[in-house]
DNA sequence: ATAGTCAGTGAGTGAGGAGTCATTATATGA
DNA sequence: TCATATAATGACTCCTCACTCACTGACTAT
């Protein structure tokens, strides 16, 4: 390994993390190639040495995040969870990428059509997981018979809806942190069939 | 009224629809001035002329937004609604105007702050007629006991999430139109004290 | 030691967009 | 009828941004 080709990695990495910062602090749609030079502390056509185009450090952003939420995902998926244990692992997931996943659900529709395929990815792993312990729950009577696909996005729109209202819900710092707890319990209460 | 003064306010009618039909279809973040102008048949200036500012238009057509959701969501709402009815009611206000508000939700974090504020407005209407319904349900112990405002959370965020993906559920018209029956019946049931 | 290579630089280029203003065309009021 | 007011115009200005390229200087191979 070369001095000069470490160094090239070195910067690399350096510029992908800054936009990791930059783009979880204010979106992927605002800031300007200019301002993650500067972050990086590059000049501004490094920032194009390394990456093609805005698009393609963009798409390296995000396929970063989408490794390091699948990764985590599975990591932490053991037999024998139990479904409060898959959604918090879902959430704990989430919420260490909290700013910059936010970002990327609500700029999504202006991004590339390879970053929702990122997206389809991430939510495919929490969906398999998911499916495996809610398919055994309603054989054993003790969830309510509703399509699968209809509990998912009830879970996923419940989920994104309390990100997107962050500032809203928890000014400073994460809304998952904070009502994590309350989501996986009230969530599960939502599905239980319960006779009193 | 003056021929000079109807014609005036004729021209900021055009603009204000044209606005609102670009924006419906590219969101209000893309669309520039120029392309209202066109698509409203006047020069770029004249668009100035009525609205100050690109902001000012923006805002204008947000806030007809509201108003015309807030209207249609009161005229359809009588006392002795079922739950079924008022989701129903708040389900078909938005689908009139189903691209528009989609993109008012997506773009919102990069609206000004005004926009928040219509947004809130909306949403405390329906949140009103839904509280005063499943007030009633709880107390006849019909449905769960779970907080309102979680419950309203889950429903927004369930109607969000289907409007935020519509392309994937229906790349051609309006998924509402297509799941909004599905929607509330299955919200229903979510909410159910179901005893076999 | 030295010629060659290549990561890094930053002023420069062209595209596009918001907002302005001198000018034009038309309606109004005396 | 004619002077005045004003709605509308669109070329123009100023600005920001993505991307380029001639150049620099540190590193490498001989």
């Amino acid at each position: 390994m070369n001095k000069r080709e470490l160094q090239r990695q070195q910067t690399r990495a350096t510029i992908l993390t800054a936009a990791d910062h930059i783009y979880a602090a204010h979106g992927f749609i605002r800031p300007s190639t200019q301002m993650i030079a500067k972050e990086a502390g590059v000049a501004h056509g490094t920032v194009f040495l390394h990456f093609q185009s805005q698009e393609k450090l963009i798409l390296a952003v995000i396929e970063h995040l989408g490794m390091a939420l699948t990764a985590q995902i599975h990591e932490a998926s053991e037999p024998g969870h139990s479904l409060s244990d898959i959604l918090r692992t879902h959430l704990d997931a989430i919420e260490a990428s909290e700013a910059l996943y936010t970002h990327l659900i609500l700029d999504l529709p202006q991004l590339p059509e390879e970053a929702q395929q990122t997206v389809i990815g991430i939510q495919s792993v929490i969906a398999h997981h998911m499916d495996q312990v809610i398919g055994q729950l309603k054989k054993e009577k003790k969830i309510k018979d509703l399509s699968f696909s209809f509990l998912f996005t009830t879970w996923i729109g419940l989920i994104h809806y309390y990100l997107m209202n962050r500032r809203l819900f928890a000014p400073h710092g994460s809304v998952l942190a904070f009502y994590k707890d309350q989501l996986i319990a009230n969530f599960i209460k939502l599905l239980e069939v319960d006779c009193k």
